[in-house]
DNA sequence: ATTGATTCCGAAAGCGCTTTCGGCTTAGCG
DNA sequence: CGCTAAGCCGAAAGCGCTTTCGGAATCAAT
């Protein structure tokens, strides 16, 4: 079936060399492009190399290197199962700038909270990655710190709250969710409902924040805003917008904190026979509802996850590079 | 800032050796339970490792070991910016349970068809992992193929239309479609729309069949059920759930095969001041709105991702030992 | 022709770990 | 008490690659 080329024997420098009648040092420049390596000898070694569909074993390259060459994205961790569905674009980001180094894309579960150091020094000490990707952190994060004293090159997608010394890229969330008020107000509402998320989780605070804000500058006051806080869940945000719709004066419009709530939201309003954007306007973030279940729609708030994952892509490479950390620091307008 | 402890110099075998006044041989071995090594040695030597916080350098292990320790999963391409959000979660499975075996995940970006032949055969030869997690398959996939012949260990997530001597684990997607149908026609809908995804990914190939055999086993004609194939996507999906609803005889109820696609319909929807689940059904799949937006709720048919993710790193790991793939072929009932 | 500077390549060490082989020590047996 | 068999550990080779160092050419210049 696999034809007569059945050759197990696995390629390597040395056979290449032995064919072309070289060392392996020289295929190794002729390889990687050195400068001491005479033009045509690189060309008939590349040939060759491409011919036999050679391909270097990283394990050893990174050995003699003494460089990972990779870069490990540390997953959130999911909540009640329910995981966040940014994550396919921002590792597809990630990974495309990487790749431009040629660096490989690892993910890692955070690991439970009780061995998150040793973890993180375990990672940092093996090298098996050259620098990390940290996302959704929380308002104090310790995680933060061990990477800080690992040593280990690495950028945070979103901030904690004592951001100054280290590298992040997050979006104004508090910015955005004035818009929101303000766009909601403008719309006519006086009575609105916050499903909000945990607010150890930083970018849930800003958020909040920023609702809080958004009430105050439109002159609303306190009472004009119901706010429920849940789980990061459909089922959380379910019940969080039946809490508020089921009270007296129920709000007008629903803001939330994340897509996943605003999908509770709306079963919640649909089990009450309310429609969504006429009776009731719900709103979430996170790129996906934003606009769309906003009325009339709202385009500019949704989040580009893959650029986001390019930018950090490209911080940490900068990080690698020697950048300093302070440098690396950017607010995206929402 | 760092406190004294400012030794720059990493712990290897070497230096744990030398400070145990053991060998690099006999530190390794008592690291790694060997059974000819004395426990009361084995006791200092880990002892004496973790006090240190030592940490193997993966590479090395690797390149002596000749096993790679590590798996990739190939991200299915993203269609128009929109990546699955089933990603997060089926990650999580897969390195939870290559965890087990202490093996790394890493992903990779699909290249671009035209290279992906040479993708695949460089992953393979270069000896980056030692098995790979193919997503969302199309109805012919010569990535498959590709992997076969490149002798590199691999489960499909999916099926193709050819699915007999490979290690696959899916989901009944046509037997689901069709229980969708029956259910919906139990409720009393009569006109049905699809809103479905290109037929060239076999997973919706599958669910296109399940609806037409629902249809069928129903008694209702093709003219009851109204089929509109959209990209994966909110947009497409919105457009899509425009057109039908926007006939003559709209549909009562409207399946949609992803759910991405099902949170486009729901805004066709309310662009339209119709109340999903009342005035229009809206049953999506992949686990999120499915029962979220139905009337009464369906619960059963939510995918189980991070499920999935284990079961398909269990099987990845099974071939590893020597499994015969076709023997591990499994359909998940709906 | 002799020298000095280039250009190109081979020799060899080494990255940090694993693993085979063999030797020393101790226990177990007749 | 001698001999074999375990039990433990050290020596050393080797995984596939990179990189320094130096040597042999080649070339330009005196």
């Amino acid at each position: 079936m696999f034809g007569e080329d059945f050759t197990v024997s696995r390629v390597t420098l040395k056979t290449l060399a032995a064919d072309l009648g070289l060392t392996e040092a020289t295929v190794s420049r002729a390889l990687n492009d050195y400068d001491d390596i005479a033009e045509q000898t690189r060309l008939r070694v590349q040939k060759e190399a491409s011919a036999q569909g050679y391909a270097p074993n990283p394990s050893a390259r990174r050995l003699a290197r003494g460089t990972a060459e990779a870069a490990a994205y540390l997953m959130p961790a999911s909540q009640n199962g329910v995981s966040d569905s940014f994550i396919g674009q921002l590792l597809q980001g990630l990974g495309e700038s990487l790749s431009k180094r040629k660096w490989d894309l690892l993910v890692m579960q955070a690991p439970a909270a009780e061995d998150e150091a040793e973890a993180i020094q375990k990672l940092a000490r093996s090298g098996t990655v050259g620098g990390v990707v940290l996302s959704r952190p929380y308002k104090v994060d310790k995680r933060i710190k061990l990477l800080q004293e690992a040593q280990l090159p690495f950028v945070v997608h979103g901030r904690s709250s004592d951001c100054s010394d280290y590298a992040w890229y997050d979006v104004d969330n508090t910015k955005a969710f004035i818009d929101i008020v303000d766009h909601l107000v403008s719309l006519g509402h006086r009575t609105l409902g916050y499903v909000g998320a945990p607010s150890y989780l930083n970018f849930a605070h800003q958020r909040m924040q920023g609702v809080l804000q958004g009430i105050s500058y439109n002159g609303l006051s306190e009472a004009d805003l119901l706010i429920e806080i849940s789980e990061m869940s459909d089922l959380g945000g379910e019940q969080a917008a039946s809490v508020m719709l089921d009270c007296d004066a129920p709000p007008t419009a629903l803001i939330c904190a994340t897509d996943i709530q605003a999908i509770g939201a709306l079963a919640a309003l649909r089990s009450r026979g309310l429609r969504a954007g006429v009776d009731v306007s719900v709103i979430g973030y996170d790129g996906l509802f934003i606009g769309k279940h906003s009325s009339p729609p709202l385009t500019t708030m949704a989040q580009p996850l893959a650029h986001s994952g390019r930018i950090l892509g490209d911080m940490l490479l900068a990080l690698i590079d020697g950048a300093d950390p302070k440098s690396l620091q950017e607010l995206r307008n929402a």
